[in-house]
DNA sequence: TTAAGTGTGATATCACAGATATCACACTTA
DNA sequence: TAAGTGTGATATCTGTGATATCACACTTAA
């Protein structure tokens, strides 16, 4: 599928659906205006309760990501990573670990080349 | 005094309690064999409850950075950031965030330029 | 010897977040 | 009409962060 959950992860379910999904549009798998799984399916599919797909879907519609259709399903948006409004968010949460980071005397290249190879493996 | 809490902070509160024990370390303001302030005074400068503090103390004694003398206080270990087992937590808070980022859309440069800006600030 | 100051241990409570479990509801499509 | 969509509401469980109180053992200084 095209979705795979880490339940180990201290990363929550609903944050990890939420990334998936914004790095398929990223990687062009996903373009605007195709239809989403259904939360029930994608639910079935990941075993796990419809609520917590729905989180993560509700989420992501609220930050222009996606839309829906009553009756129909959800879509991805026209300008849907224009649109994001989580960047902020993200931004935050990695200046918190990079201070915490610097704090336990994790040097400077360190962090540099991990952030290097995370973003090599792009595409 | 020589902490601060920000409570609208998502980082807890032992957490930022830890960080900047280590940060002072790092500095050179806090020495091996320096002795902390006492868990119910530092909670008392902060006002903050005295489980909090210990939470924190607690955390950097079983890290290896400092020791404890019973009844006498709470020191600087000799090696403090060379024993420090936090490492390896921190950086994986940094992967996960980083990774987050990347799905949200945040450029390479953008996060590499953060790195810099927090690590100008050192000393 | 006593009083005050150290960290420790245990327990209880509260608030919140993540996740699950079930419902019922309104809408659309075949 | 039946099946499939997302939505809304409620309840429960678990873990975590934080607070509130205890009692205890140890050390130091009066």
């Amino acid at each position: 599928m095209m979705v795979t959950i880490d339940l180990r992860s201290r990363v929550p379910i609903y944050e990890q659906i939420k990334n998936q999904i914004l790095e398929l549009i990223l990687l062009g798998v996903l373009k605007p205006h195709d239809q989403l799984p259904s939360i029930r399916a994608l639910a079935l599919d990941l075993k796990l309760n419809v609520n917590t797909v729905k989180r993560a879907f509700q989420d992501l519609e609220a930050a222009g990501v996606t839309y829906t259709l009553p009756g129909r399903g959800s879509f991805i948006a026209e300008n849907a990573l224009e649109n994001n409004q989580l960047k902020g968010k993200a931004l935050q949460e990695i200046r918190d670990a990079v201070l915490s980071g610097r704090a336990n005397g994790i040097e400077k290249d360190e962090i540099l080349a991990l952030v290097e190879s995370i973003y090599q493996d792009e595409k």
